[in-house]
RNA sequence: GGGCAGUUAGUUCAGCUGGUUAGAAUGCCUCGCUUACACCGAGGAGGUCAUAGGUUCGAAUCCUAUACUGCCCACCA
């Protein structure tokens, strides 16, 4: 039901939208926002490749804390065999423990290297030993007290994560070399053997941290050093920032806002390059040309003295044709390719023609409205923004939506292997798409919170999707011929289904627009069901099987203006029922084709119509209420008989007192089966007397039976009533209440407190008639 | 360690800026095969609104704690 512009399709690697990827490389590389360099990055090891911070997901695993004698000091570490590569031990300056070792030199147990003690903030005196092994090629932390300390990075880990001994010291390999080739975890356990077997180990304590696993196939994350790209993000994050702080980007729910913020003023800079083969090339090119470095000899000969290569770096859209440093043509572009968000941060207006200024471009951008989910906001949304600022100079939309994540009934997220998933296609197979779709939606009440998807739901949106197409088939057949005459008079139930269709149209429109969809959604299942089809329709009959030609022609004609307005409004929400029945209405009717938006042109699909506004003068409040208390005194009727079980189908009398018109009359007979109404209060003996507002009603009730169990839960109503208007009473009289609430509530209350008494007064009557049987 | 949500009928959820006899759907119970629909119609039972304080004439609604549940963020060796 989704309606795109297939005209505008596009694929994340068509040609137009790898020049844009192009152009936001060099673009930001020239403005200095982009920059090359060996850093610790996260790695994963089984896909060979960076991820981006955001793309590792943090998992808490029980482990060991080691504790390990390194000569003077104790160290504790989670991940012994890293100290391969130790070069230093840190301790904090202020720590009295360690002051007389600072500047120390210490040797690194089985290794034999000679490492340095020295003192770092980061270190935390309460942790541990508050004594720190330091490894600069393989942990983050490290890696900057090492930039800090000037310390060597010895890495001593393959791509694979396999210990390799390659920049250690022959003398170094001596007692370890066993280790080499083992991968990093079962490295871990032979190197805490040979530590034991060295006395080293202090103790070994129980652990639980929190370890970096990659999000595509969840192997432990290893922080690497390597040669990558990234973007400095702080320019850009804080253009970004002041788009959301000043409200040129909204989010729905709002709440999101916090979210983002906190996320974009902690930004570290983006890795953005990836070793995998799939993707956008890096539009990098490294002249790996020969410089020869020549001595000219006298006699015209030169000789060539050394020789390296260019390594110059070039970045450009296009393939240079020589180096412009060397003038070489030996030239090899980057074989990495970008983090797929990369391109993706650029959708708003790479998919239209960007870096050309398109027609399209003009025309749709920025755009409106991105509907997304929470999840990758940070991944997708705050990147959109980012970029469409400092390429577009305005920011690619003005409000986000975020809807919620479907998870099963349990509140858990579907999943294949959970074996929780609801099959959308069986769901649309068995209940429909419209049913699927309209479920979903009344889900979305609670703004932005997650979706429990169930069994239950997606059958209540079938049996509506079901009462619609049955009302339409009801109003279709109806109708007999093509001889129906513009409205002429309309009665109550006419003003009153009028009334209460724009008001609809009115607060859908206003739900849509404020994005309470799941609002907008019941609002449109109360009106259909519980006020076309329960009561518009019944009435409608009366005419419907009537003799009076005129009168079945007028409701005819109500019946099928509202039916096609209401499948306009319910169109977003039930796309291909509304449409389908649109056009059997259409086809059938001639009225239809008379309708102000009609366009001989067109398809005449329910899609390009116009959206109905509310036509204020048709929403008539004193119809409502009149239509209201019809309603009530049929509920009323039926409350009694279902209560002292009167037969259904048996036709009783009813009297009233009050003179009612012919209509109001067949509108109770009808709906509440009464064979005939008197106007009268002569009423029999045993009459059990009701009031609706100010009406008063008399429902003989001779020779019925079960009185005592209705009277005694009458009684309970009765003594509810009565309890709540002492509480009025009391409320009334309360001085305070008077001085401090406001004018209108003093009236409620005033109001309230009549109409109570009219019903306490009902139900004594109505409780003695009982009683007197 | 920080932050964000949620906690209302058996179940899934509404209840916006404080004044409702606290609603809906579904399930349950009773009745009904009435000429659109049994994927239906009519009626009914069912809640001390997580807990404890506070603000207020008045709190499911505002404030503060607490508990439980879920999620996000974070470089604790």
């Amino acid at each position: 039901g989704a309606s795109c512009d297939w005209s505008r399709e596009r694929f994340t690697m068509d040609e137009g939208l790898s020049r844009a990827v192009k152009r936001h490389f060099v673009q930001l590389y020239n403005e200095g926002l982009i920059y090359r360099g060996k850093r610790i990055v996260n790695w994963c090891p089984r896909c060979g490749t960076a991820i981006s911070d955001i793309e590792v997901k943090y998992e808490t695993k029980k482990g060991h804390l080691w504790f390990i004698r390194y000569g003077e000091v104790i160290v504790a570490t989670t991940r012994p065999e890293t100290m391969l590569g130790d070069t230093a031990v840190a301790v904090n300056p202020n720590d009295d423990r360690y002051k007389h070792l600072h500047g120390k030199v210490i040797t690194l147990p089985l290794v034999g290297r000679k490492i340095p003690i020295i003192t770092d903030d980061f270190v935390d005196p309460k942790f541990g030993t508050g004594a720190v092994k330091v490894t600069p090629a393989h942990d983050p932390n490290d890696f900057e007290m090492g930039e800090r300390h000037n310390l060597p990075r010895i890495n001593i880990l393959t791509p694979e994560a396999k210990v390799t001994l390659a920049e250690l010291e022959e003398g170094e390999k001596r007692s370890v070399r066993i280790l080499e080739g083992l991968d990093r975890f079962k490295a871990r356990e032979e190197i805490v053997k040979l530590l034991v077997a060295g006395g080293y180990i202090e103790k070994i304590e129980d652990y639980e941290n929190s370890v970096g696993e990659c999000h595509r196939c969840n192997t432990v994350v290893e922080p690497y050093l390597s040669d990558q790209w990234f973007v400095k993000i702080k320019p850009l994050a804080e253009k970004a920032i002041a788009a959301v702080e000043d409200g040129r980007v909204k989010f729905v729910p709002e709440r999101w806002n916090k979210v983002y913020l906190q996320w974009m003023t902690n930004l570290r800079d983006w890795c953005i390059s990836r070793q995998l083969w799939w993707g956008h090339q890096v539009p990098a090119y490294y002249c790996k040309s020969e410089i020869l470095n020549t001595k000219s000899e006298t006699n015209s000969k030169s000789e060539i003295i050394n020789s390296k290569l260019c390594e110059e770096i070039i970045v450009s859209e296009t393939r240079p044709e020589k180096c412009p440093k060397c003038g070489g043509t030996n030239i090899i572009q980057d074989p990495d390719v970008f983090d797929t968000w990369f391109s993706s941060a650029l959708w708003p207006f790479s998919t239209l023609g960007w870096p050309d200024e398109t027609e399209d471009l003009k025309t749709f951008y920025p755009t409106d409205v991105l509907v997304t989910s929470y999840d990758i906001i940070f991944f997708w949304v705050a990147r959109m923004i980012m970029a469409g600022e400092h390429l577009m100079g305005k920011v690619p939309f003005h409000t986000v939506y975020f809807n919620a994540l479907v998870k099963d009934i349990n509140g858990k997220k579907m999943s294949k292997s959970w074996g929780n998933v609801i099959d959308p296609l069986e769901v649309i197979d068995r209940a429909g798409a419209d049913a699927l779709r309209f479920a979903f939606i009344s889900l979305c009440a609670g703004q932005g919170q997650d979706i429990k998807l169930s069994e239950e739901k997606i059958t209540e949106a079938r049996n509506f999707a079901n009462k619609i197409w049955n009302s339409a088939r009801f109003v279709l057949m109806a109708e007999k011929s093509g001889e129906i005459e513009v409205v002429g008079t309309m009665e109550l139930a006419d003003k009153w289904i009028l009334s209460r269709l724009n008001q609809t149209i009115e607060k859908v429109t206003k739900n849509i627009e404020s994005y309470e969809f799941g609002e907008a959604a019941k609002q449109l299942y109360e009106f259909v069901w519980g006020e076309f089809c329960d009561w518009y329709i019944e009435t409608a009959k009366i005419r419907l099987y009537g003799q009076d030609e005129k009168a079945k022609a007028e409701v005819q004609a109500v019946l099928l203006g509202v039916l096609e307005t209401t499948m306009k409004v319910l169109h977003p929400f039930m796309p291909f029922m509304t449409e389908e029945i649109y056009q059997k209405l259409n086809t059938k009717h001639e009225i239809l084709n008379k309708s102000e938006d009609k366009n001989p042109n067109d398809l005449n699909s329910i899609m390009l119509k116009k959206w109905p506004t509310a036509e204020k003068n048709l929403i008539d409040p004193k119809v409502e209420e009149e239509m209201e208390r019809v309603m009530e005194i049929v509920r009323t009727i039926r409350n009694i008989r279902a209560t002292l079980c009167i037969q259904p189908g048996k036709p009783i009398k009813l009297h009233s007192a009050a003179l009612l018109s012919e209509t109001i009359q067949g509108y109770i007979k009808a709906l509440a089966k009464i064979g005939e109404i008197e106007i009268s209060n002569n009423y029999p003996k045993h009459t059990i007397v009701f009031k609706v507002g100010e009406l008063e009603f008399g429902l003989p009730v001779e020779g019925l039976v079960d009185f005592a169990k209705e009277s005694e839960r009458l009684q309970k109503e009765h003594d509810k009533l009565a309890a709540e208007i002492e509480k009025i009473k009391v409320k009334l009289k309360d001085e305070n209440f008077l001085k401090h609430a406001s004018e209108s509530s003093v009236q409620k209350e005033n109001q309230k407190i009549g109409e109570y008494n009219i019903r306490l007064v009902t139900l004594g009557n109505y409780i003695k008639a009982l009683r007197s049987q």
